[in-house]
DNA sequence: TTAGTTGATGCTATCGGTAACATTTTACTC
DNA sequence: GAGTAAAATGTTACCGATAGCATCAACTAA
C-alpha cells in the first residue's frame, strides 16, 4: 500500500507537505500541490484511515443502538441502516450495530439511538460522545424524524376537504413523543375548523380497529373519517369498516400513517404519509458526522411529511 | 483514556511486559502476570483497536456486500445483518454495508458477500483479503448455507411417508446453485423410491403458483404433495388448490422452503424448511473472522435443515 | 569456577499519519 | 540592498500499540 512517504519521495517533497495538500490546501503553493496531486495520482495513494484515526483519537466507527426489540418483518429498520451505511460508506466511516446489552463494548466516535423510552433518557445524557436520536423526543435530544404533527394536521384537512364533515383520530395507546405529535396535529385541525376532536387510543394492532368499529358501528354516521396513528390501525379500521358493509371512500374516510409493508397488503391502499426511512437515515448520519468533525450543534431535523394517495379518501 | 504505559507504570512495569499479558500471557510470569491484571482492573483498561489496528496492519472493517436489489419488506438481509452484526460486535470488528458501486472505497480486512451471479465470480476470486460468500455457490468459494439438497430431500421423504404417492416439484425458475440443489435433493428422494420426477418452474411469485394449479387442475390426481422451493410459490400453489376446491392437507400436500415473512399470511401454515438466518450469519461472521485471525482456510459450512411443520401435510 | 543456554523482561524502532515548532523562502518597505 | 514580516516548507515528536533484538539473571554442564 502506498503512504504519505512514497507520494512525498516521488513528488520530491516532505511528507507534511503532502499531508497538508490533503487537509489545507490553501497552505500549500499551486505549483507544489499539481506536483503531489500528481503523484498520488500516478501511485494510487489512498490514506489510511487508521492512522489518521491515531492521531485524531478517533475510531471512525459510529454505533446504531436499537433501543426496541427488532420486528424484523418490518423494514423500517431495514431502511434506516441502508439509510445510515449510504452516508457513512462515503465518508469512510463505518457502522457498528448495538444494543442495550453490549452497548459500551469497544469506542466509537459518534451513536444513533432509536427506540427510546423515557428510562433511557438518563444515560443517553451521560454520553460523552455526540449522538443524535431517530424518532422525536421532548428530552431535549437532537433527532431526525417526520414532522408527525404536520402529518396528521395535513391529513385532517385533507379529509375535510374531501367532505368528510367528522373526524376521528384512533390512536396509539402509548407515551411517545411522536403519538402526543399525530394527536396534536390532528386536534390543531379540527379546533381550527370549530370541530370537537374525537379520540380514542388502542395498541398497535390491526385488530383492535378491526373490533372497535364493529362494536362501535352504530355510533358513526355516514361521511366520517378516521385519521389513524399507524397505518396497522387504519388497515383496522378499513376492515371493520368493509365487514360492516360500509363503503370506502364513498360513506367512510381513512387515513393512516407510516407506509409500512403492510399497506401493501390492504385494499383499497391506505391514503397514508408517506416516510422515506431511507433519505431519513442517511441525513441522520449526515448530521451526525457534521457534529463530530465540525463539532456543530446542529439541532433537530423533522422531514417535511410526503402525503400518499390511496383509495381509502374521496376523489 | 487509559493506554498500556498507564498500566504498565501502575504495575512497574514495562509497556511491553503489559503488552504481553495480552497477546502472548505464557511468556509472562505468573507473579507479573497477576500484577498487571489487577492493574488493567483498576484502571478499566481497554486496548486501543485502532491502534493496533494500525501496527497489524489490519483495519477491523468487515464489507458486507449484497449484490441483489434489496427487497426490504423480506426481513431476509435484516436478519442476515443482525447476525453477523452479533459476532462482529463481540471480536470488535465493524461492519460496511456496500454496494458493487461503493465496494471498493475505503480499506478492509474481509468480505461477506451474497447475492451472487455467475458474472460476479471473476472480481470476486481476484479479491485479496478473505471472502465468505452468504449462500450457496458451485465456483469454489467458501459459504455458508442451508443445505438445501437435503431439505427437499427431506420435505419430499416426510411427504412419502405421510402417504401422499405423487410428488410435483415447483422450482424456481433460475440458474441459481441453490435451486439446483433443491431439485436436486427432490430427485433423489423420488429416484430412491423408484418414482418418476415431475418438475415444473416459474418466476419465484405466488400468483404464478395459483394460476399453474388453476389452468393445470385436472392432471393434479388427488393424493399429491407439491414439493416447492419457495414458500412463496408454496403459498401460491396453496391458493390454487383452495380456489379449486381441493382440501389441504387431505387430499393434497405442500411444502415450503425459506420461512419467510409472508408465511405468516397463509394458511394454514406452510410446512417448510426453516432457516435461522440470525445464527447463519453469525457463523459467516465467525467464520470470516477465523480466516482473518487464524489464516484458516475453513471450507464452506453448511446448516441441518430444520423441518417446520405446518398444516400442509397430513397428521 | 566459568562459559553457554535458556527464559523473562526491557529498549527501540515502527506502523502512517498530524500538530507544533523550526527553518527557509518570498515579498515588501525604506 | 538590508531589514522584516508573512508565507511556504521542513523537522521532530507523538498517537498507542507490537515485533525484534538487547539485556540480564538463573541454571546447566564441563
Amino acid at each position: 500500500m502506498t503512504t504519505l512517504v512514497d507520494v512525498a519521495k516521488k513528488a520530491n517533497v516532505s511528507k507534511m507537505t503532502v499531508s497538508r495538500v490533503i487537509n489545507h490546501p490553501d497552505k500549500v503553493t499551486d505549483e507544489l500541490k499539481r506536483l503531489v496531486y500528481d503523484a498520488m495520482h500516478e501511485l494510487d495513494y489512498h490514506p489510511n484511515m487508521i492512522a489518521k484515526a491515531l492521531v485524531n483519537k478517533s475510531t471512525m466507527i459510529i454505533k446504531l443502538c436499537i433501543l426496541e426489540d427488532i420486528d424484523t418483518t418490518e423494514p423500517y429498520y431495514m431502511n434506516l441502516m441502508l439509510g445510515i451505511a449510504k452516508t457513512l460508506d462515503l465518508h469512510q466511516y463505518s457502522l457498528q450495530l448495538v444494543t442495550r446489552r453490549n452497548f459500551d463494548i469497544g469506542n466509537c466516535d459518534g451513536y444513533i439511538i432509536t427506540g427510546m423510552r423515557q428510562q433511557d433518557v438518563e444515560w443517553i445524557k451521560k454520553l460523552t460522545k455526540p449522538v443524535i436520536m431517530f424518532g422525536e423526543n421532548r428530552y431535549g435530544l437532537d433527532y431526525v424524524d417526520t414532522n408527525n404533527k404536520m402529518g396528521t394536521y395535513l391529513l385532517s384537512q385533507l379529509a375535510l376537504k374531501k367532505g368528510y364533515d367528522r373526524l376521528i383520530y384512533i390512536g396509539i395507546d402509548s407515551k411517545e413523543s411522536f403519538e402526543y405529535s399525530r394527536e396534536a396535529g390532528y386536534i390543531q385541525q379540527v379546533q381550527e375548523k370549530r370541530m370537537v376532536p374525537e379520540l380514542y387510543r388502542f395498541d398497535n394492532h390491526s385488530h383492535l380497529g378491526e373490533e372497535f368499529i364493529e362494536k362501535n358501528w352504530d355510533n358513526f354516521t355516514k361521511n366520517t373519517a378516521f385519521i389513524c396513528a399507524s397505518d396497522r390501525l387504519a388497515i383496522g379500521i378499513e376492515r371493520g369498516i368493509a365487514r360492516r358493509g360500509g363503503k370506502i371512500p364513498e360513506e367512510y374516510g381513512v387515513t393512516g400513517f407510516d407506509g409500512v409493508f403492510l399497506n401493501q397488503v390492504a385494499s383499497p391502499k391506505i391514503t397514508t404519509v408517506k416516510q422515506s426511512i431511507i433519505e431519513m437515515g442517511s441525513t441522520c448520519g449526515e448530521n451526525l458526522l457534521d457534529k463530530i468533525e465540525n463539532n456543530d450543534t446542529q439541532g433537530s431535523i423533522l422531514f417535511e411529511p410526503k402525503i400518499c394517495l390511496g383509495g381509502t379518501l374521496r376523489e
